[in-house]
DNA sequence: TCTATTTATCGTAAAATTACGATGAATGGA
DNA sequence: TCCATTCATCGTAATTTTACGATAAATAGA
């Protein structure tokens, strides 16, 4: 999409989509769901636990963390990630944000 | 993908990413947001707002509509669409589900 | 009946997503 | 130093998404 295309939508629209597309693979969904249960998130553990080849994790995880959701800290040869609340948040508040009060049946 | 590579997945988080992929393009957030916001919600006033192609805004009603947040009625030449609040808040209890609370950064 | 309007669907092209093996970079330990 | 482990990235193939014009179906009204 080109420049022009971008103006078609709001800002706060772009972002609920972005935040939204991040969490739009089961995979994901599991591994922010076993990153919010656990302590220790080592990514080797997360390959261990979800099931998918070592380098489809790392795309996953690479979506995730270009989304905000998570962060990831350099321990040795591991690497450490973890959820990154803010975002998590975030995404919360632009759903609260819908206001799903006006909640009269049109048809 | 196949069969055994959908036992990955727990049929909640397979629920959760289906609903956010939904919400996965901001068209689409911005349809149910209108829609959210709109009594009067023939298809052809939402091609009018949105400013795409008619047959690009029939596709993206048509994702809506399969993951269940919104739902037509055929009204002579058009059909009124609206929200089914219902899968709405599904989604946001499968948020909710996600339990923030336990908000220990370990890295 | 004829025409205009509304909507869904088809066909299609371009782009993005998803998954994996192979490879390379970095580190820790023998 | 050498080896094993961990992780990101590259290359690639298959699938899905996105967008649009063209077209067909259905209805309302002249």
């Amino acid at each position: 999409m080109g420049l022009v295309k971008d103006k078609l939508y709001q800002q706060e629209d772009v972002q609920l989509a972005t935040l939204a597309k991040a969490l739009a693979h089961p995979a994901r969904v599991a591994i922010i769901k076993f990153l919010l249960k656990q302590k220790a998130c080592v990514c080797r553990t997360i390959v261990d636990e979800i099931g998918l080849a070592q380098a489809t994790i790392s795309q996953h995880l690479k979506v995730l963390k270009n989304a905000g959701l998570i962060q990831g800290t350099v321990e040795g040869t591991s690497v450490c990630y973890c959820i990154d609340y803010t975002a998590l948040q975030q995404l919360l508040d632009l759903f609260d944000g819908l206001d799903l009060t006006t909640s009269e049946q049109c048809c």
